[in-house]
DNA sequence: GCTGCATGATGAA
DNA sequence: TCATCCTGCAGCA
């Protein structure tokens, strides 16, 4: 499930697990074998993540950079773990435990020059709200400088780091947004108002360790369904009882409710 | 057992 | 705008 909530747990896991430690790291598949073999039995210093990017530090050896895309996977073994699965891109053990990572898109080594040109391609994290350059202020800054559908621009980590597809409908859903509303025509309290509700859901999610953007009392009274639109289509809304619309924006399905959020004025 | 889809992103056309 | 990377699984027979 990797948005920006699972990310953040990976890394609080993993640090929990490895750092301080020296972890054997080994390919089982080869696509990652030399790389594994530099950071083998080095000292993990510490991981950071920003949007839905891993870093992971050792003492010296080069940075280890993950994202897991759409496939990607961790699993945990505590004690005896099984035989990897052939698409096994990394496995690290240290202290009794093993994690086995694959399907992953980027996997591999960078040097600081490198970690930093992939962080100046990202937008701000709301996870990492407080910390310099992440805040409403560069969010906005990002969004009003294009015309494309907000539905569009949300779901862009160069604007935004760490939304993915659920949070994308979900969020907007709650503003009561219209999907295609221009991004530059979204008012500076507006993109305030959506950041501050993209920190509130992401932590969220990081305290449930999944996503779930229906207050609790309002998923007992309904379905019991964890979000509001989101692959919805079937259902009514839930505040209007409205139908469910559903299309396409920036390559992904996306779901709204045409009542709750309605069309900007031309 | 098979098909198509999925919480992502890139690069070609 | 599309095809592709690559893994797991829901839904359907």
């Amino acid at each position: 499930m990797p948005e920006g909530h699972s990310i953040f747990l990976y890394a609080r896991e993993h640090r929990e697990l490895f750092a301080g430690r020296e972890v054997a790291a080994r390919s089982p598949q080869g696509r990652f074998s030399k790389g594994a073999h530099r950071i083998s039995g080095r000292k993990l210093v510490d991981i950071e993540t920003h949007g839905k990017h891993l870093f992971y530090r050792w003492q010296r050896a080069e940075t280890l950079h993950i994202h897991l895309g759409l496939y990607g996977k961790f699993r945990t073994f505590s004690e005896d773990p099984p035989p990897p699965t052939p698409g096994t891109r990394l496995s690290l053990s240290a202290n009794g435990t093993t994690v086995y990572l694959a399907g992953p898109t980027v996997c591999e080594l960078v040097l600081p020059s490198e970690e930093e040109a992939i962080k100046s391609r990202l937008g701000p994290d709301p996870l990492q709200a407080g910390k310099p350059g992440n805040s409403a202020e560069v969010f906005f800054e990002k969004l009003s400088r294009r015309r494309i559908p907000i539905g569009a621009s949300y779901i862009d980590q160069a604007v935004i780091a760490g939304i993915g597809n659920i949070y994308r409908s979900e969020a907007l859903f709650l503003m009561g947004i219209n999907p295609a509303t221009p991004s530059n025509q979204i008012s500076q309290d507006k993109a305030s108002e959506l950041w501050e509700l993209s920190v509130k859901l992401l932590k969220r999610g990081v305290r449930n360790k999944m996503i779930v953007t229906v207050p609790r009392r309002t998923k007992e009274r309904g379905d019991g369904a964890n979000q509001y639109v989101y692959k919805r289509d079937r259902f009514s809304c839930r505040n209007c009882g409205g139908p469910i619309s559903s299309g396409e924006m920036a390559n992904r399905k996306i779901w709204w409710c045409a009542t709750c959020q309605p069309q900007p004025r031309a």
